[in-house]
Order: structure tokens, then C-alpha cells, then sequence
DNA sequence: AAACATTTGTCCGTATGTATA
DNA sequence: ATATACATACGGACAAATGTT
């Protein structure tokens, strides 16, 4: 039986990155709370680590937004506020946009399918109210098309802004809404004409009205 | 007499900025070569500091794609290809046209004339061929713009993705064109004017157009 | 194939700087 | 103001992994 080839490279499993995967995770979930002081002692205990990938950690998620390092005197998470909305929104969607721009020659009925199917998929979450697997769906949508894209920067930008979009969510700042199923329908539909200033448009009114503020 | 209040916070000079700073400007200028192998402990024996910070340097480095690291394997300079610049305009000059939406409303006269005056030292600084000067000036003006625009994740990324601008235009990927003047004083008029759109399209051109290849 | 050399990842102790009494 | 307690930044040694002979 042929055994199927991994062709991801056989990134080795760091401390450090099961570190950061982890405190990410306990930043964006709320285990670990605003403005809560994090002790590289405490949180290495913890994670049965030491405290240099506790460390190496803390400052990639501070150079991500997730925390804020004052040298010599603490680290903390950062805040929650409701206007962050304001300010993460709109960058997401121009660079979503951007993305499907960019994505449009690249697309073909393989990957189109995959969206159609991530789309039925996302309507049966939201159907059954399970908001959390819509967002992991939605989220693999979006990243179909960025991948497609095939730009690292806006690849690993996007990466971010979307991790503090599922802190929002965990935070119930957002919520998900019906009519993105249409919507993302629309985008499908606008490859298939390759219609690029619509792409740019309904992604940029995706972004913007259909995750909106309670 | 009065000694000026320093309102930034003093925020202490440690020997991770410090070694961060020097090797980014080191991978930008072409000190450390594309693809040059980067042992820790030389980097830290040439900076006179420990192995940590250096590390510690080169991790945040990697997440802004100076540098790739290959766990138990290897830390290489990424490479610069001319195709780089197709990867990184777009997205930085889709940033800068919201950065100047979002700035329109917080403009005022006083940061408009400090834009004016930015425009005058950069055609100075065109005018006279000195292209680093003008660089940095053209980087300032649109950092103005940024700041008004007063969100921190556009901040972040813009800062990142003119970091790579700089590295092209040292290794001459990239040129300083005379008419970047004219329409820096386009987007001026648009600010005086409040016209929106305006002001997107001409940041959006600006960036697309007047750094070219060769 | 196995042992070696090299480089990186991790650990933990110490010094330095910060806040508090 | 000085001293004390504390958290962080840094250093240096060890361990693990890689690729090389």
C-alpha cells in the first residue's frame, strides 16, 4: 500500500513553537486574560519548558500585537477594547481584497470547487448556530484565496489580523452573519467571470459588513 | 534653561534592539549577503554580546522575512529577486491608500504643512541625486500619513514592508522617479479637499507607478 | 552504517534594572 | 533618599539534532 508522502517539510516540533501555538491560543480563547501580567517562570512550569522558549515565544506574540514587553519591568496581554474592531477590520479587507485581486489569474475549477464546498460547509455551521466551526471555515475559505494569491507578505499579514479576529470572536466583539454565504457565492461567481472589480468589491463589503459589532 | 521634556518613554537600550537593529541594517545594506549562512556565535562575538540576543534578533527577523531559519539546521539572509518587488508593492500601496483614507479625517493644517515641507526636501533631495536622502524623506512623508491614519496594526506593517523597500532600493531594485513630487503634491490638494477617493487612488498609483523597476 | 563535528535548541544561574517600602 | 524585593535581560554551558566522513 502506497503510503501517501508528506510534502510539508519535516519542521521539526520546537518548544518554542509549541509554546507560542499554545500561549496563542490561551491569549485569544481568554484562558489568559487582558491586561493579565505573564510570569516566564509560572507559564514555563506550566508548559513543562524552560523559560527561553517561554521567552522567544512572548516576543513573537509581542510583535504580533498579542502581548506588550516594558523591558526590565513586565509583560503583559494585551487589552480587548471594542474599537480594535475598527482598526482591524479595514486592513484585513483591503488585503483580502487585494488577495482576490491577485488570486484571479491564478484560479482554476480545482480550487473553485474547494471554495464552493468550504461555502456549503460554512452555511451548515452557521445553520446549526455552531459559530465556531463557521469561523474556522470562513477562515480556510479566505485562505484558499490568499494562498492562491501566492504573496508571502500578504499571506503571513493576513495570518495575523486573522488571529486577532478569532480573539474578537472569542470575545464575542464580532459575530458571523447569514448573508456571508451569498457573498462569498458572489465572489465564487466573479472568479468564474473573472471579473476582478467586482472580486475587489464584494471582498472589501465581505470584510466590512458581514462580521460586524454587536 | 528649559530642558525639553522627552515624551517618548525612556524606554531602555537593550542589547536585543541594539543587535536587531544592527543586523536588519546589515541584510538591507548588503553587509550580510542574500542566502549568507548566519552562525549566531560570530554575530554575537562581532556585536559583543551573547548568543541570546542575537537569537533573539534573528527570530523576530524571520517573522518580518529577513531571514529564514531551519530548526537544528541552518539561519540564511533571505534572497532578494527582482520579483520581490511584484510581491511587495501591492500590498504596501493598498495599505498606504487606506492609511490615507483613515488619516483624511484627522488631517489638520499643521501636519499638512509638515507634508509640504517633507515634499520640498524630497524634490531637494531628487533634484541634487542624492537618492538615499531622498529615500528616507519620501519614507517620512508617507509615515505622517500613517501616524494621522493612527491604527496600529497598519503602523506595524507598513514599517515592515518599508524595511524591504529599503533593502530593494540598495540592491537598485528600485527607482526614485521626479514625479513621485507632483503627485505627493496631489495627495496634499486631496487632503485640503477631502476628497476620498481621490486621495486612495492617487496613494494607490503613487506606489505602483513612480518606484519602478529598472 | 556508525561515529564525529558542527550548529542549533534548551536550560538555568546571575546581573541589572525597576518598582515599592 | 536608601534599601529591599522582584522581574527581566543576558550569559555561558549542556543537550539534541543534523549532515558528513
Amino acid at each position: 500500500m502506497p503510503i501517501p508522502v508528506n510534502h510539508t517539510k519535516p519542521v521539526r516540533t520546537t518548544a518554542k513553537l509549541h509554546a507560542f501555538n499554545q500561549l496563542q491560543q490561551w491569549i485569544i480563547d481568554g484562558t489568559l486574560q487582558p491586561d493579565e501580567k505573564l510570569n516566564d517562570i509560572e507559564l514555563a512550569q506550566a508548559l513543562g519548558v524552560s523559560r527561553t522558549p517561554i521567552r522567544e515565544s512572548l516576543q513573537l506574540l509581542e510583535s504580533q500585537g498579542f502581548v506588550t514587553m516594558q523591558p526590565g519591568r513586565a509583560t503583559q496581554v494585551t487589552t480587548v477594547e471594542k474599537e480594535d474592531i475598527n482598526n482591524l477590520l479595514p486592513p484585513l479587507s483591503v488585503l483580502q481584497a487585494l488577495a482576490a485581486e491577485l488570486a484571479s489569474p491564478n484560479m482554476n475549477e480545482e480550487i473553485l470547487s474547494l471554495l464552493e464546498e468550504k461555502n456549503r460547509e460554512f452555511a451548515e455551521a452557521l445553520q446549526e448556530k455552531q459559530f465556531t466551526t463557521a469561523l474556522r471555515v470562513d477562515e480556510e475559505f479566505h485562505q484558499l484565496i490568499v494562498d492562491t494569491a501566492n504573496n508571502p507578505y500578504i499571506h503571513s499579514m493576513v495570518e495575523m489580523l486573522q488571529a486577532h479576529v478569532r480573539r474578537l470572536f472569542y470575545y464575542e466583539k464580532i459575530i458571523l452573519r447569514e448573508y456571508s454565504v451569498e457573498q462569498h457565492g458572489n465572489l465564487i461567481r466573479a472568479f468564474r467571470e473573472n471579473n476582478t472589480k467586482e472580486l475587489a468589491e464584494v471582498m472589501r463589503a465581505n470584510w466590512i459588513y458581514t462580521i460586524e459589532e454587536f
